[in-house]
DNA sequence: GACGATCTGCACGTGATCTGCACATCCTGT
DNA sequence: ACAGGATGTGCAGATCACGTGCAGATCGTC
């Protein structure tokens, strides 16, 4: 599933470049060209990220940033033809989670693309949706697990994992796939590592919370009780 | 005891205007020239109210704002040449209460002066809205915190720090985001500092006031009772 | 200019976490 | 039922992150 990327921009020379930059990255790509158009469009692709101009026609950049904000908090790459601190502290108040002053290179936005993203993913900001799973309550943005209503703690790892496995029911992963995904682990050492930490969170959240897949690996699967 | 406004505007023109017209409204009025000597001016004379032009020789009007903010809360009316939306939201994301754009009628600068001034007052006696998080107290507006009933000091990096995780309840935070949220810092030096902050927070409030998530950063939490 | 408050960030101790072995147990195909 | 491979379990050393004490730098105030 591609990361979806909406550009705010009404400079056509630039929103050009940076869409077809980032789509060439492997992003879906959707562009408004003023800020209420902006806000719609986010509205309706639920983007992963913005990239916004903070000088709009019509509609204030920092007002749109706000109002994205309210509907669906995601992380947002300010765009800015001044280049000052207060420019850069009024963005960060009003929820910006980068910037940059133009003129920028294409390639420089596409590592804060990547940079922005990466951090969410690791630490999600905003309080997200939380996923349940039979009796277990996982909430991502919090990083904290309920089991019946108690709250459970979990390790960094063990956390990575069972969000790994809940964001991607009933697919089944290997061991050397878990390492790549949740470790980082490109060589395939230290598979048994995995099976320590899946016992670990059937300790804690009950041997259900995954399943076995003999000669395979694990999968993460919600009870229909 | 008559209400002291501070006025910080390098135009003598407009400076003398606003300094008259406040005079006999029955205000005592000061006014500085520059930024510095605007902060040194709020610091001795301890206004009621600042009349803050953003356009200032040296020290820019928006940072004149925030150190002004910073050492005591105090209703700012922020003066602007350009009449642009931005401007107004700059403004009031630093701290400013209304704004103003050149040219203006000094009668309409009276009214604006004494409908905020009337504004404070009300909310003197009826205090903004107070977060609660267990036995602790955070007044917002007033920078002042209670813990059991008691109040307690806090410096006011440990304020603001404390105000930025309180208002995202539950959401983690790296040190990093901290750091660029909170002390507007962008690159990653001085992770350690906010360990030194959090534990000035524990010792204050209790340790439950921040929760660590090992591996990640912070966070802040109601308590679910 | 001097004093106190505050901020910053290092160094160290401690506790949490990760890793992966050795052995026990389970599963599957025959 | 049996063999052989796969998985579960207990455990301990290594590693990593965090909390703490402290001291120098800086800021604000008088």
């Amino acid at each position: 599933m591609p990361r979806t990327v909406v550009v705010i921009e009404d400079e056509d020379s630039i929103a050009g470049a940076v869409e077809a930059r980032l789509r060439s990255e492997g992003f879906r790509v959707e562009v408004a060209y003023d800020g209420l158009a902006g806000i719609e469009l986010c509205e309706k692709v639920h983007p992963d990220l913005v990239v916004l101009d903070l000088m709009l026609p019509g509609l204030d950049g920092l007002e749109v940033c706000r109002r994205i904000q309210r509907n669906r908090p995601v992380p947002v790459l300010m765009l800015t033809a001044r280049d000052s601190e207060t420019d850069m502290l009024v963005g960060l108040a009003v929820g910006a989670d980068d910037y940059m002053t133009k003129p920028f290179s294409p390639r420089e936005l596409v590592a804060r693309v990547h940079a922005i993203l990466r951090r969410m993913e690791r630490t999600l900001v905003f309080p997200g949706p939380k996923v349940r799973a039979g009796s277990v309550e996982i909430d991502p943005g919090a990083r904290q697990v309920r089991n019946a209503g108690e709250s459970v703690h979990l390790t960094p790892t063990e956390f990575d994992l069972l969000s790994w496995l809940v964001t991607h029911p009933g697919s089944v992963f290997t061991r050397d796939q878990l390492l790549a995904q949740v470790w980082g682990y490109t060589d395939g050492s230290g598979v048994r590592t995995v099976d320590s930490h899946v016992r670990a969170l059937r300790r804690k959240l009950g041997a259900d919370i995954v399943r076995t897949v003999h000669g395979v690996g694990y999968a993460f699967e919600t009870i229909t009780a």
